[in-house]
DNA sequence: CACATTTTCGGGAACGTTCCCATTTTAACA
DNA sequence: TGTTAAAATGGGAACGTTCCCGAAAATGTG
């Protein structure tokens, strides 16, 4: 298994416990010092973790679980995490869900089983009261990012959704827009349901009207986007459409493009989020910007705020929403006079 | 720390060695079965990973390091790694050394820890053969991705790039294409290098002069490809363009259609690793596809098999070199006619 | 130099498992 | 029922650390 303190000690002329002491920043006699050096340096030693672990029922390090830990979508979120763990000296350990594992709940027993510290739960996919209930119940550290705080007594994180379609439908407007299109995301999600309310809410209070032929369904992928923006087209007469997130607006992009209109003379187009590709497409896609790295950095000083104590009991304040803000690229204009 | 087997032998009116072998799936009594069942539930009671780890010095847990998590680039490969992992009851972890860590080389130290079995360090960024060195004479369980086994004695995979620009030049002089420019990567990522190799080479083999005015050096970004496309756009001349890589694509095809000019009627345009948005962007992408999946799953079938000794010996066989294929879609056309 | 105080050190228990080995219980068979 | 074989069980050592506590050494003070 590799040379063990005792070995140490034994090179270096000393007990098990000094070589303990040292290793863990205490001041020791000039001499052993010096021979503890050489003799870590010699036998190539390094700590177990294992047995640190147990000892002290720490690991220092936190669990990260994402949904789809390729989505690029995250990156911000998981830079942010990062950052706050990395200044309080804890690791980042990541797990992907979509593959091995049948929910985020499996994850829990990192807790119980000592692996980690703490829990953040990144995804925006659906997720049960039972599910939320479960890891309220747990009493470990956990926290969640892509929820509105439905359950009450959990850390969560997310973006005020509904702020950011109401500037979408604002910015519109002000350019002249009046028959403006919807593509909305699945039912299921959290955050579909929120910008679908935001956007309904926000065409009212301008006192615009929402035609039903011009909202379609999508499942948030390119591929989805691109087919319910057919749909609308076949329906036609508006002048703008907001998609309800980067992804499928850039599908409904390639859907407009192939239909000979032009973007944003022709057709208005905006996104949510605000993922990397939206600035490179052609036209430059504006968007909604999540403030990603925000989002993860509030997750992970929540979580920290926890597994230090310092929150002994957690209430309502543990729960944040972030507003986002209108990225104004190229792929909007006024409205074409008819 | 919550429950241990003590307390579910005593709760159970047994012996934590009973416990401890129905827990690994041995046979016992009936009788104790149901009270130890009882008395798991009643306790709620998880092993602890730590003490498991320590005493069998084995953590069922492959560490895979990327030097950027949330580049949608590496998702095959992780899922590829994941879905061999799976099969062998292993789990895995990721780390992202892009932020707080300085080198893949620190890494080991997880190794040395105990804190997993085995290694997939997945870059294709510069590695130095110091690096390398160091992994090889680790002795431990280390398998490379994005190396063209320039190391004797170390496992790695990799794609077979010079292969992958071959193709591209051929269908390009198939369409008819005699001028052809390219978007070179960094010079010091290996990947890069061989990319260009394979552009010279097969560019000789079919007889077509390579003009110094038509290689433009990027970094691999999107903006590095939009930059380097703006510079050959002003020495002109070529009739198709070679990027080598798809985000550089993306950039330069932005480039392209900011000047007017279309792709691919009056300009061809081919990129090189199938990244998921090059489907998505219009034209859509022609490009050379990176086999992802299997190169994580080769990556990792090598590292499984130095974890459980099949391989006592590393040789030259743990050196793969898969070859991509070409994948047509509407960014190449033949030659407009002078 | 004697004594008190501070610093450094070493021994041993503890953490929660696994695994070996000896013992007890059960089953098999005459 | 007695004997033997097989199955089930319990006790204890071990894994490599940390941490407590008492002993030893070094330092300070008169």
């Amino acid at each position: 298994m590799g040379p063990t303190i005792h070995d140490v000690a034994r090179l270096a002329n000393t007990s098990k416990s000094t070589v303990s002491r040292y290793l863990n920043g205490q001041k020791v006699k000039r001499a052993t010092q010096e021979a503890l050096d050489r003799a870590i340096e010699e036998l190539n030693f390094h700590r177990n973790a294992n047995a640190r672990r147990l000892v002290m029922d720490k690991t220092n390090t936190i669990g990260v679980v994402v949904d789809n830990i390729s989505n690029v979508f995250y990156s911000g979120i998981i830079r942010g995490i990062e950052i706050v763990a990395g200044r309080r000296g804890f690791n980042c350990i990541f797990y992907s869900w979509t593959s091995n594992y049948g929910s985020e709940r499996e994850f829990l027993s990192l807790l119980y089983e000592g692996q980690v510290d703490g829990l953040i739960l990144v995804s925006f996919q659906k997720r049960t009261a039972e599910d939320l209930a479960v890891f309220r119940d747990s009493e470990y550290p956990v926290a969640l990012v892509g929820d509105h705080g439905e359950m009450e007594g959990l850390m969560s994180v997310d973006v005020d959704n509904a702020a950011g379609l109401e500037e979408i439908v604002r910015y519109l407007h002000g350019l002249g827009h009046r028959e403006i299109a919807y593509i909305a995301g699945p039912p299921h999600a959290g955050a579909s349901k929120y910008r679908l309310k935001g956007f309904r809410q926000s065409m009212e209070a301008l006192g615009l009207t929402e035609n039903p032929a011009w909202i379609a369904e999508s499942d948030w992928s390119n591929q989805g986007g691109y087919e319910a923006m057919r749909r609308l087209l076949k329906a036609g007469g508006f002048t703008a459409v907001v998609a309800s997130n980067d992804e499928t607006a850039i599908g409904a992009l390639r859907a407009i493009q192939e239909q000979g209109l032009s973007v944003p003379s022709r057709l208005s187009l905006v996104g949510f989020d605000d993922i990397s590709i939206s600035e490179w497409v052609f036209p430059s896609l504006t968007t909604v910007r999540q403030p990603f790295q925000e989002i993860g950095m509030l997750a992970a000083e929540g979580l920290f705020r926890r597994i230090e104590g310092e929150d002994e009991r957690i209430d309502s304040r543990s729960y944040s929403l972030l507003k986002p803000h209108l990225i104004v690229r190229d792929s909007c204009d006024r409205p074409t006079s008819i």
